[in-house]
DNA sequence: CTGTGTGCAAACTCTTTGCATAAGT
DNA sequence: ACTTATGCAAAGAGTTTGCACACAG
C-alpha cells in the first residue's frame, strides 16, 4: 500500500505508457483512461480493485468517479487489455495480462499474490468439453497462516 | 436446471445424508439445514448460487428464506462442509469439498464444470511464502467457444 | 464542431443483520 | 424449559446506469 504515485498523468504530458496502450486497444486517449491504464501497468502491481484504482489515482492528483473507473476497468476487460479475477466475497480484483496467471490467495485478508508463470508447470490437464478451447488457465493457490491455526475448523 | 428434486427432507424423516453431516459437523439438525445439506450433498451437482438452493429447496416443499440459505451456506462454509467459489460478477457459487477442487469456467455463461481431482497432476510448484502454508489448490481452466476465436489471443 | 467520455446520483443486485417467533434438545 | 435457528424486512456493500456537461479529435 505504499506505492510511490509518481506517475506521469497530467494531461499536458502527451505519451504515456497506458496512452500507448489505449491507442493500440482503439480507445480514445482521455484523461481518465490514461491514468488508469498507467497505474495498471506502469506499475509492479498486477492486481487492483475499483478502489485501489481511485486511492492511487487520487495521490496523484487526479480525482475519477467510481463510474469511471468501473466503466473503464470493464471497458479495458472487454479489449483485453486486463481480466477481471474473482474472489469471493470482496470487491472485484483486476489483473493485468491475458495469459496464464497464477495467484496466492490469503482468504483471510482477501489479498492476492502473483506467482510468476514459470513457477509452475502441469503434468497432466483435462481436454476441454466439445466445442470448447482453454483460453487460459488460473492456479489459484489458498494459503493460511502456519503458527496460529486460527481457522478453527476442528470445530 | 432439470434436477429431479426428489429428496427426502421431511421433517419425519430421521436420518438423511445430510443430517449425518451435520452431526459429524456439530451442527444442530434443523429442517432448513437438512434440506440444504440434502441438496448439497446428496445430488450429482457440486456447485449452488444460494438461489439455486432456494429454487431446488421449493420443488421439494421446502420454502426457506434467502437468509436462512445465506446464513446456512457460510455456516456449512465455516465448518468446511462446503467452500465458496469466486466467480466475478455473478452471485456467490457455493462448491462441496474441501480438498483440491478443479473447475472450467464458461464466461459467457458464468457456467461451472468440474474436474475430477485426478484429471490435473502438477510438474512444478511454487513455495508459499513465509509464514502460510498451502490450504489447497484450485485450478480454473477457463473456455472459449470454438467456433469464433473472440479472444485473439496469440502472445 | 460533433461525438464520445465523464461525473454525479440514483437504481440495482447480491448479501448480511436485527429482532420476534418458532423449532430443536 | 431453555437455547438456538428461522424468517421477514430493512440495511449494507459493490457495481451499473441515465442524463447533462465537458473534453477529444
Amino acid at each position: 500500500m505504499q506505492q510511490e504515485a509518481i506517475l506521469q498523468t497530467d494531461p499536458c504530458r502527451p505519451a504515456t505508457a497506458g496512452a500507448k496502450l489505449l491507442d493500440g486497444a482503439g480507445l480514445r486517449s482521455t484523461r481518465p483512461r490514461r491514468a488508469i491504464a498507467d497505474i495498471l501497468f506502469g506499475r509492479s502491481y498486477y492486481h487492483f480493485t475499483a478502489d485501489e484504482i481511485f486511492a492511487v489515482a487520487a495521490e496523484t492528483g487526479q480525482r475519477l468517479s467510481m463510474a469511471t473507473i468501473y466503466n473503464t476497468l470493464n471497458e479495458f476487460a472487454a479489449h483485453g487489455l486486463i481480466r477481471r479475477l474473482a474472489t469471493a466475497g470482496g470487491p472485484a480484483q483486476f489483473d493485468i495480462g491475458t495469459g496464464d496467471h497464477h495467484h496466492f490467495h490469503v482468504e483471510a485478508d482477501n489479498r492476492v499474490i502473483d506467482i510468476e508463470p514459470e513457477e509452475i508447470a502441469f503434468a497432466r490437464l483435462p481436454e476441454p468439453p466439445q466445442g470448447y478451447r482453454i483460453a487460459n488457465i488460473d492456479v489459484m493457490i489458498r494459503l493460511e497462516p502456519v503458527g496460529p491455526q486460527s481457522t478453527g475448523e476442528i470445530a
